[in-house]
DNA sequence: ACCTGAACACCGTTCAAGT
DNA sequence: ACCTGAACACCGTTCAAGT
């Protein structure tokens, strides 16, 4: 049938990332079907197509732009505690993670999802890695005499220790405590993991 | 049509189960659909629903063997390290989780499965309880004048953490380095966690 | 009482056919 | 060149109809 021409490829691509996203935000990643997407922007599975190569493809660019939003909003809460101690930093920036996992419970998720069939694209990795550069330079601050190496070690096993923290909570898949707050448990845990270097 | 009676419905659930079980542990969940398990036990989708009630409930009940399986392991590990410090039976309880992991992969990723539509049955939080206490005991152990509170605080937050490590090196979700293995991270993170219990 | 087979209302994905 | 519409090969789930 017809070729449209209400949209340049970008402005179609930007269309259907805000969609979906608003759907995603909504309802979870369950709701986020080529027919359901493609009807709300207007166009047909097709066109999805056309831009994002599979379904997989467009949940990459999704997560790109929540990766996005993350890194800014933990840049953001690491300047506002810039006064303080390496220490209210650390606290800062592991709040504002699980704050945003709350706030925007359905695209963290996503985040994580375990059913993608395509392999993410060559971009992605690096957006991951972006996120993490704020704690490795705290982390550097408070250990600042150990080889650079072992601050990386140090960065990736908080902030996965954190991570895990957060997924417990969020998804409910952890023995279930109603006076054990993720909360609690990310105080305890810089306690110990940072104790002995005020 | 007819009705068969070759199995019993126990018999069916169990052979069921251990269908199912090995189709995801060699292709993941993806490959679980009812009409394949079906055909393999050599049945039709509509058994599937009369024993089980939904997709999801077969899923649960598989998990619920997996984590029986996981408990055994725990629990084993921590029998042969009996004769150590309580340093040494939390490094194997932590390696024991990390292997598993590793060698059930599918459904070890099952486990946390975030796109159920059913809510878990009433007995599967406790199933979820009942992993723990290996390690709970273990850390009570070492912490041994603390409030019986705080030992489930401190369990719990510890291994919510080795999760998140564990979670992040089998999904890849998290930054990759091929020099950071999850091996390494849990060293580091009984190191801070436990440094100065000893 | 148990199981089947077919149907319902969906999926992701592909691609010839139109403009 | 771009978009459609229909088709392909699937899904989970339900349930009347058979034995």
């Amino acid at each position: 049938m017809a070729r449209r021409n209400d949209h340049s490829r970008d402005e179609l691509k930007t269309l259907t990332l805000a969609q979906s996203l608003k759907i995603a935000e909504k309802e979870g990643m369950a709701a986020l079907t080529a027919r359901r997407i493609a009807n709300e922007i207007g166009y047909t599975p097709g066109t999805l197509y056309n831009i994002f190569g599979s379904m997989d493809g467009l949940y990459y660019e999704m997560n790109a732009l929540t990766m996005q939003r993350l890194a800014e909003t933990l840049s953001g809460s690491v300047q506002k505690a810039a006064s303080g101690t390496p220490r209210d930093r650390i606290k800062a920036i592991t709040n504002s993670y699980l704050n945003f996992a709350r706030k925007n419970k359905h695209l963290w998720i996503m985040l994580f999802n375990t059913s993608f069939e395509h392999e993410p694209p060559d971009w992605y990795a690096e957006k991951i890695e972006g996120l993490f550069s704020p704690l490795e330079a705290i982390i550097a601050e408070i250990f600042s005499k150990i080889p650079k190496q072992k601050i990386k070690l140090l960065a990736r096993t908080y902030w996965a220790s954190i991570h895990g923290i957060c997924y417990l909570e969020i998804t409910r898949k952890g023995p279930l405590r109603k006076n054990l707050t993720a909360g609690e448990m990310t105080d305890e845990l810089i306690e110990r993991f940072f104790g002995q270097t005020d």
